[in-house]
Parts: C-alpha cells; structure tokens; sequence
DNA sequence: ACTTGTCCTCGAGTCCTCTCGAACTCCTAG
DNA sequence: CTAGGAGTTCGAGAGGACTCGAGGACAAGT
C-alpha cells in the first residue's frame, strides 16, 4: 500500500503538469511535505494522488490556491480542526451553489438568445431586426447586485 | 426612447466600474462606438445597458472577453452573420453546460466529504482516522482527460 | 563513451481582467 | 471666483495560476 511514484507517473494519473506539480508543492498545496529519493527526486504515494484529484476538484469549482493550502494545512495539523474543515467546505459548497445558480442563468440567457436566431435563420429573415441585434438583448436581468463575483478564465492549454 | 446616461449612470446600472466601462470600450466589447458629448465625455443609450447586461451574463459564464468582442464585432458588421454568430453561441452554450457538469461533480464530491466530517462530528469520534483526512479522498474520479480546463478567478473586489 | 530520458532548481514571462493613480478638463452651485 | 464633483487619457501595477527555459545531475541502454 505503499506505491512509490515519480513526479512524471503522478502527473499522469492527476492531469498536472510536472511544472504545475512543483509549483503546487511551492504553494503548500500539498497535505504532507513531499518525499525525496537520494538524487533529490520527489516520491509520491496514492495518497497524493487522491488528495490531488480533491484539490483539482476544489480548484475547478472555483476554490483560490491559497484557500487549498489552507486546508491542507488543516489536514497537517492533524486532528482537532475538523469543524474548521468542516466551515471551510460548507462555505465552499455555498460559493459553489451560487456559481451554478449563476451559469444557469447565463444558460437560459444564451439559449433564449440563440431560439431568437434559429428562428430567425428558419423563416429566411436576412435583414430583419437583426441589424443591430441589440434589441433582442432582453435577458431575464442579473441577480447581481454590487462588485464583480466569480470570473473564470483558462491559461494557456499546453 | 434614447436616453442619455453618463458612464456614472450606466456604471450604476450595470454593476461594472467606471475604470471597467472605459477598458471594455477599449477591448471592443461595444456594438456601437461609445459617443461622446461636447466636452469629450462617454454618452450610452439604454441598448449599451442591455448589450452589457448580455456581455456580463456571457463573461460570468466563462466567455473570455476576446470572444465577446469578436460577437460584438459580428453584431456590429451588421445583417449576414447570423449563422457565425448562432454558431458562437451554440459553442458557448456546451462550454457552459460542461461547466455546470463539472461543478456538479465537484459539488458532489465536497458534499460527500462534509458529511464524512458531520458524521465523525457527531460521533464525537476526535482523534480517529481523521488524523491525516487523506483516506476519505474517495471522490468519484474526475472526467478530465488532458490539460487545463475552466479555472475561475475572481480579481479584486473594489 | 555516448545518447536518451527523467528529474532538479530558479527565475522570468504570460495571460487575463481588471484596478489605480496622476495630472488635467469641464460644468454647476454658491 | 471658487470649490466640488464627475469626466478624460495614459500608463503602470496587481493577483492568480500557471508555463517556460536555461543549465545541470544522474541512471540505464547500446
């Protein structure tokens, strides 16, 4: 139960860059200090891996780095924390919530907008109100109310 | 039906900061050409409001705001596009619904982790293998493949 | 001996979306 | 006349999450 992987077999079975991977371990985003052999190498187990495959998740929800870290480090300090992990997940799951209330919206938004096209397109109309296609922008108004909220962007795909 | 707002107004209106307004116009993500009164100042109409409206729906949901100038800029060419644009919409719309699956996957897995940390709480069971909070990483395998794909950040909030 | 492959560190660069500040112009009210 | 408030431009900086590359080490294969 004690598989031994190297950075490259890890990046693999997680997705990560090996790049990424360093950078991770640079963040604290790892719950124990990472393992070397005698040439420097970093050693990973499957524990790695399965916290990992967590981390990706809580990142691709939207969780910042340093709010991984910050449970990592919760889940290093051993027990004692659990209702702080606890809050931390909740709050979490709530942003989270929100972000799927929020991209349904937008869904509806956009899919009313292209019905507007399709039946535009169907009945032949090539140069109807579509001019300026600013009228049609009657989406069903943003819950939102002051600031920005929950911007996404990729990096570069390597 | 032309109303005249100030960027003030229309910052008010749409949640976006005036600083924003000014590098959206920038970037191209108008329909129009921002007008500009006597003294050199930005004058909307009550369409920028909805175009921003949409524009803010489709940046939420993880358009990058290049994409949005290049609808803007289709809208903006007039009649004849409409296939391109239903088409970039059509893209928009399985990005999104992607997302929402894999928030829901994500939503998944957070949530069977807090009730792990509910049940050991109740159980009132402090130092079990709660210790390292690795073990119960069992989350049901994410559906990535290869690369990066929708990570979100927020910038700063003003 | 040499090539290949995988790994290491460290620092810099990139992308995206703002966000801020400085320095200046206008308009309006008192 | 003056002060305040809202606008203007331009350029720099910030934050987040990578991503890349140079330069070097070591181990195994031919």
């Amino acid at each position: 139960m004690s598989d031994v992987l190297s950075i490259g077999e890890i990046s693999a079975q997680t997705g990560l860059s090996a790049h990424t991977l360093r950078f991770y371990e640079q963040e604290n985003l790892f719950v124990n200090p990472v393992a070397r052999d005698g040439a420097g190498r970093r050693v990973y187990g499957s524990q790695d891996v399965q916290w990992l495959l967590l981390a990706t998740r809580l990142r691709d929800s939207g969780m910042p780095l340093a709010e991984i870290a910050r449970y990592a480090g919760l889940v290093r300090a051993g027990a004692g924390n659990e209702q702080e992990r606890l809050d931390l997940l909740r709050e979490h799951q709530d942003h989270v919530r929100a972000q799927m209330e929020r991209l349904s919206a937008s869904l509806d938004a956009v899919t009313a907008k292209i019905s507007l096209y399709e039946i535009a397109l169907v009945d032949g109309d090539p140069q109807n109100p579509w001019s300026d296609g600013v009228q049609d922008c009657v989406v069903p108004a943003p819950p939102v109310r002051a600031g920005r909220q929950q911007p996404p962007h990729p990096s570069r795909r390597r």
